[in-house]
DNA sequence: GTCTATACCGAGATAGAC
DNA sequence: GTCTATCTCGGTATAGAC
């Protein structure tokens, strides 16, 4: 799926991946789309409990700016909102998802920023979040394709503010 | 392309749009990552020019904003990605576009800025494009899905700074 | 549960009549 | 230039032996 996209993912490709017979495939899932339901889910699943991890640092958003800032999962992100946009089944999944995503983020950050001293009707949680998330996506995005202009700039920006608000980042124990 | 995927437009059903033989594609285009190709240029010339175009008025931060916040662009765009994702001669096109616009973005809005009394050492004209674009595609790819928690909120408070620097923004003449 | 075999479809692409 | 006809491939999905 990272390598070719959704479309070269087949009945036949993936069995022959696993050594097993393609009719498998529709032994065990049903249709293609029981498949990629699965793997979103399941990744999904792992995605949330590594975010509600990194929320339960003790600086949340340093973790989640490095959490979010995952090329791997940008770029599956990306396939799977592309399947999604024909196929109904998984973009209701992706949108049930993303909203979970979000509401863990505004539960462990609301508090935390405005114990940083940040006034919530200037800046409202959810906008701190979002703005840190679509810099990180966006980003991530253009690389994929070899585009960094300003890119270092701009995390040179965003680092900044968040040490204004959390401090240094502290030494990472097992951060890639 | 938009309705189904890249991955629904095939010779026959581009042909039978058109109300002509599947062969004519062929005839015409040679493959169909040609046709798509043919396709992604001239849009991104047109978008080209509309960008221009906004860049050229007398509140280029504004109009930056307001063209950049399109849905069709944007889940076209994200279609393309997509495509370009295992196609390397689009993935190739797609980068070089990019970087077009980009530049066309920096050329225009440098000297701009710098006249809105930014510090290009605190606040680099890329970042500040870049900033731009990432919250402005983000939340509507987050639409295209039908999530739009703290979205409002978030366009207030980029509304607002658009305000400090440029004004408010001047009554629209055909914009939507 | 796992396999082989196969039905069926529609894709990309080409040949050749008109 | 446009058509019909057709080749080849590989997809989803199912039936039925083991």
């Amino acid at each position: 799926m990272l390598d070719e996209g959704y479309a070269a993912v087949t009945s036949r490709r993936v069995a022959d991946r696993a050594g097993v017979n393609s009719g498998l495939v529709y032994y065990y899932f049903g249709t293609m789309d029981e498949l990629f339901l699965a793997v979103f889910r399941r990744r999904a699943e792992w995605m949330l409990e590594r975010q509600a991890e990194a929320l339960a640092s003790d600086q949340p958003l340093w973790a989640l700016w490095t959490v979010t800032h995952d090329q791997a999962n940008t770029a599956l992100n990306l396939e799977f909102l592309a399947l999604g946009n024909h196929r109904k089944a998984i973009m209701t999944e992706v949108a049930n998802y993303s909203r979970r995503f979000r509401r863990q983020q505004l539960d462990a950050l609301s508090g935390v920023l405005e114990g940083y001293g940040l006034d919530p009707q200037e800046w409202p949680p959810a906008s701190v979040i979002l703005l840190l998330s679509s810099v990180s996506r966006f980003l991530l995005m253009e690389d994929s394709y070899g585009l960094d202009l300003g890119h270092a700039e701009t995390i040179e920006i965003v680092e900044r503010l968040l040490c204004q608000l959390e401090g240094e980042r502290a030494p990472a124990r097992d951060r890639d």
